[in-house]
RNA sequence: GCCCGGGUGGCGGAAUGGCAGACGCUGAGGACUUAAAAUCCUCCGGGGAUUUUUCCUCAUGUGGGUUCGACUCCCACCCCGGGCACCA
């Protein structure tokens, strides 16, 4: 008899694993092998079990699942291994179901951490990036994940990245990828770029705390996603079911998608101060409320809407509004307390003409009007929008009601009632829909109604158009560091922006950049690689310095997986046409948004591009939830970090693995807890020890037991001679019965939680039963013999492989079989077995638990009311009572109802 | 403010209209042991009655509703977590 030795155990099988090549895919494309190898393949792998999984590859439906790439970064917690094992069960589950499995794994290596880290230790980004890869590698392998390594992909090696620089350039082609002036955030103290995450403290350099980090305007590089927004949020139908609702809705709200008009108003060329010529201006609006039109109050533009200096140049009050602008534009810097902060502006001391009624309104600036939203100018209709309200209130602007809630006769209030002054200045907006009133020909219309009207009329006399607008913005790729993709083009004197010709990708990245974090971006100091010859001209040039976002990376990772040593193209698209979409993939909410909806976007354009068929990459899409210790995430920073080696040294990776899963359902957050680490280290140890007694058993009788575990006749007959049972020798006892139809039940369930909810915590509480079962039926002279608990005990085996597979493994071993575990299929059910004799059925009176009968399962009404009948306590609560009803449920309950 | 989740014993959690608290952790008691560890067994929501046994009653954030029957479905509210947010 050993222990369980979870060291030399693990070390054991994943030796194993290796030299059986049991994790790598068998075919790519349908109905062919991969070129490579296939020989050695046919002659190492042992024979197929029956069934799916002993299908010739090509025969095999397939299956993608993926983890999200790591970003590679110090050492692997439990936080990362939660999200793996996920995977892997679900990699596993999917194989033994004979599946042609592809679960791939990679890293997310270009990055600012890289670049910081070496400028603090004076040493190159890759050499840090390596060392982590190296560590978060040798982290996984030790948990056994099982991964397809000859795909494993890196990105910040130039056979990856060249790609990123190939799609680029397509980009190009198609007007997708432009240069436009951007603001970015500038620290002058190291005269340099800063990254978002580089501004800290709401708006401080990381490395000077003491200074203010600017905005400033220079030209970057963007991606057109905005020429993708409608198709973005109309394929998120085909999301439904397989994505989390909530994904769903935060990536819809990024879409931000929004119906209205734009509607242009005229300035007046009669304006306040007579003599200055601007009635050729016209100011375009964007409303999604065209019939509050007639309430509308003013105008209000943003700051830093391009009419402003126009408007107030030569009005009395120039100077003051000048004065009051630049205060505008500068205190709107700060992006988190914008929405808190109060409303202000001032009047331009201009007119715009409402072209539905002639008025005249005023026209204000205000510093909640956003130049990038919309047109960067709004009407303002203070009774019917809560911000416009507000504005009003604190100005003093006239407040007229033109939406009613009820539809009242009276449509036409009076000129004081109109104008929102004095007592029928409303005390609240009233922002729903309603009917139209003060509205001139509108009056009366319902809301909606009135929307579709007036869009259209204003649409026909040519002063406005029904608009549909979004919230996304293009994609900002420009970044100026060392660590990313070198951005593919070149600026000659003569020709101009020229793009790098496919022929001479990869651009590559300097081999000893200059790294300060001050000054100038590292590529751009180099003189050898800023300096080039144009590709057109052969004249002088000067080669881009930005790189790009890291975004770019894990856009489009997942295709490289399918074919990651082209060097020909990206992939081959018939690669990606077998294996895609993603089957399933498994990540943190935190990518929620840009991740995934970057991701979307690249696969329309590879779409549009014809490398791809389909135009939503992942199909199905799990969450998990995150690995807290003492409330909080863990991370380096806090301190609370549990890592994953020490996990696997202390209890093995096996444990550590069926904790994460047996801790909480997959989808919710984690309390990290030591003493329930101790319950699944205990559980896979009571495990070991009773599949180690059944052998010894075995062994050590074999004058009783064949090698099979089965009795010889003889003490089968002494055996049942013994009980005083009636049954032939070979029949199972009634112990054996009821462990059996244990472990069916068991199995049912177990099934169950793996192909459809995912609740391995209750699959686990299901095994967990049975093996204590299992102890209960112990020992085996009483009834239980050893071929009938080889086969629950080999249950048990099968039902742990895809969370526990080395412990699995090794009791598979232990239980006489001598091919792998990763040869046998996933155990079919059998409902012959699972199925009960007899049932204890609640008896209820008015629905309150009076009693329990036991009968035969499947017993009839009848039966059921004549055994409750005579329940004592059943009997004393009908106390003589008509039953007016009776409620029952086969094999489940049994409701009088009495009156 | 809007949009998603969630609220069940001392703790993690089970139960998708049918016996609330499976399974595990913690705790208490017992067996084994010179002893400890490990292991095995028993008990463990509150209140009450009865005292070996059992029974009654309350209880799944709060208040209503639907139903023979609700942790589960519907309405309203409270609290917690997350996302978005002067988005016109």
């Amino acid at each position: 008899m050993g222990d369980y030795k979870p060291q030399e155990i693990e070390a054991k099988w994943q030796k194993r694993w290796a030299e059986h090549r049991v994790f790598e895919t068998e075919a790519d494309v349908e109905g062919r092998q991969p070129s490579d190898k296939t020989e050695e393949k046919k002659t190492q792998d042992p024979p197929f079990a029956k069934g799916a999984k002993g299908r010739p590859p090509e025969k095999k439906p397939k299956y993608y699942v993926l983890e999200m790439l790591p970003y590679p970064s110090g050492t692997m917690h439990m936080g990362h291994m939660r999200n793996y094992t996920i995977g892997d069960v679900v990699a596993r589950v999917k194989r033994m179901r004979g599946f042609n499995v592809l679960h791939p794994m990679g890293w997310d290596a270009f990055g600012l951490p890289a670049e910081n880290a070496a400028i603090k230790n004076h040493t190159h980004p890759r050499v840090w990036t390596n060392k982590n890869i190296g560590e978060f590698q040798r982290t996984l392998r030790r948990f056994g994940f099982s991964y397809d390594w000859r795909r494993e992909i890196s990105t910040c090696e130039p056979e990856y990245y060249r790609w990123n620089q190939w799609f680029f350039l397509r980009m190009l082609e198609r007007g997708i990828a432009y240069k436009k002036k951007s603001r970015v955030n500038w620290c002058p103290k190291c005269c340099t770029v800063l990254a978002n995450e580089q501004v800290v403290n709401g708006g401080f350099c990381w490395r000077h705390e003491d200074t203010r980090v600017e905005a400033r305007e220079i030209e970057q590089w963007f991606l057109k996603t905005t020429a993708y927004s409608e198709q973005l949020l109309e394929d998120l139908k085909q999301l439904e079911g397989g994505w989390p609702d909530r994904v769903i809705a935060m990536q819809r709200n990024w879409i931000g998608k929004s119906t209205g008009a734009k509607v242009l108003f005229e300035v007046a060329a009669d304006g306040a101060q007579p003599g200055i010529a601007v009635s050729q201006e016209k100011i375009e609006i964007f409303t999604t409320r065209i019939d509050t039109i007639y309430g509308a109050s003013a105008i209000i533009l943003a700051p830093n809407h391009p009419l402003v200096a126009r408007l107030i140049a030569g009005t009395a009050g120039q100077a003051a509004a000048e004065k009051k602008l630049a205060e505008l534009k500068t205190s709107s810097v700060k992006t988190e307390d914008i929405a808190t902060a109060e409303k202000d502006g001032f009047f331009t001391g201009r007119y715009a003409v409402n072209p539905f009624n002639g008025e005249k309104v005023p026209i204000w600036v205000g510093n909640f009007v956003l130049l990038e939203y919309g047109t960067g100018a709004i009407m303002a209709v203070p009774a019917h929008d809560e911000r416009d309200f507000e504005f009003a209130s604190k100005f003093g602007l006239p407040i007229p009601v033109v939406v009613s809630k009820e539809k009242s006769l009276n449509t036409e209030g009076t000129e004081k009632e109109h104008r929102g002054h004095g007592d029928n200045k409303p005390a609240q907006p009233f922002t729903e829909y309603g009917y139209s009133v003060n509205s001139g020909a509108y009056s009366g219309l319902k809301s909606e109604d009135a929307i579709e009207k007036m869009a259209s009329d204003a649409e026909a006399k040519g002063f406005g158009k029904k608009e549909t607008i979004f919230r996304l913005r293009d994609w900002g790729i420009s970044r100026q560091r060392y660590w990313g993709t070198p951005i593919p083009v070149i600026y000659c004197e003569k020709d101009g922006m020229v793009p790098v010709p496919d022929k001479d990708l990869p651009v590559l990245l300097p081999a000893n950049p200059k790294l300060t974090g001050e000054g100038e971006s590292p590529l751009a100091t180099d003189p050898e690689f800023v300096n080039v010859k144009c590709p057109k001209c052969g004249g002088p040039a000067r080669r881009e310095s930005d790189t790009m976002d890291t975004f770019v990376d894990s856009s489009w990772y997942f295709y490289r997986y399918c074919d990651p040593h082209n060097d020909k193209q990206p992939f081959d698209p018939a690669k990606a046409g077998y294996w895609f979409p993603i089957d399933q993939y498994i990540g943190g909410i935190t990518h929620a948004i840009l991740h995934l909806l970057y991701s979307r976007f690249w696969c329309k354009v590879m779409r549009d591009l014809g490398l791809v068929r389909h135009s939503e990459p992942i199909a199905r899409l799990f969450t998990q939830g995150m690995v807290q210790k003492g409330g909080v995430a863990m991370s380096k920073s806090r301190g609370n970090v549990v890592g994953a080696e020490e996990m696997a040294q202390k209890y093995g990776a096996d444990t550590g693995r069926l904790y994460t899963l047996f801790a909480a359902p997959p989808e919710k957050d984690l309390e990290w807890s030591e003493e329930s680490i101790d319950g699944a280290w205990r559980f896979l140890n009571r495990v070991y020890r009773v599949v180690d007694k059944h052998a010894g058993e075995v062994a050590s009788r074999k004058e009783r037991f064949n090698a099979e575990g089965t009795e010889s006749a003889e003490f089968a007959e002494k055996r049942t001679q013994d009980q005083g049972a009636k049954s032939a020798p070979g029949a199972p006892t009634e112990k054996e019965r009821e462990l059996l139809r244990k472990a069916h039940q068991a199995l049912k369930r177990v099934t169950q939680d793996f192909e459809g909810r995912w609740h391995f915590n209750s699959a686990i509480a299901q095994i967990m039963e049975l093996v204590n079962a299992i102890y209960a039926a112990e020992p085996l002279e009483e009834g239980v013999r050893p071929a009938v608990q080889k086969e629950v005990l080999e249950l048990v085996t099968l039902m742990l492989a895809p969370m526990t597979p080395h412990l699995a493994e090794e009791l598979w071993e232990m239980l006489g079989h001598k091919d792998g575990l990763w040869t046998v299929e996933w155990p079919a059910i059998n409902e012959e077995l699972a199925k009960e004799d007899e049932v204890e059925i609640p008896v209820q009176v008015n629905g309150k638990l009076r009693g329990r009968v036991k009968v035969a399962a499947g017993a009839t009404q009848d039966e059921v009311m004549q055994l409750a009948a005579a329940d004592a306590g059943v009997a004393g609560h009908l106390n003589g009572k008509a039953i007016r009803k009776v409620i029952f449920v086969a094999d489940k309950m049994l409701n009088l109802v009495v009156g």
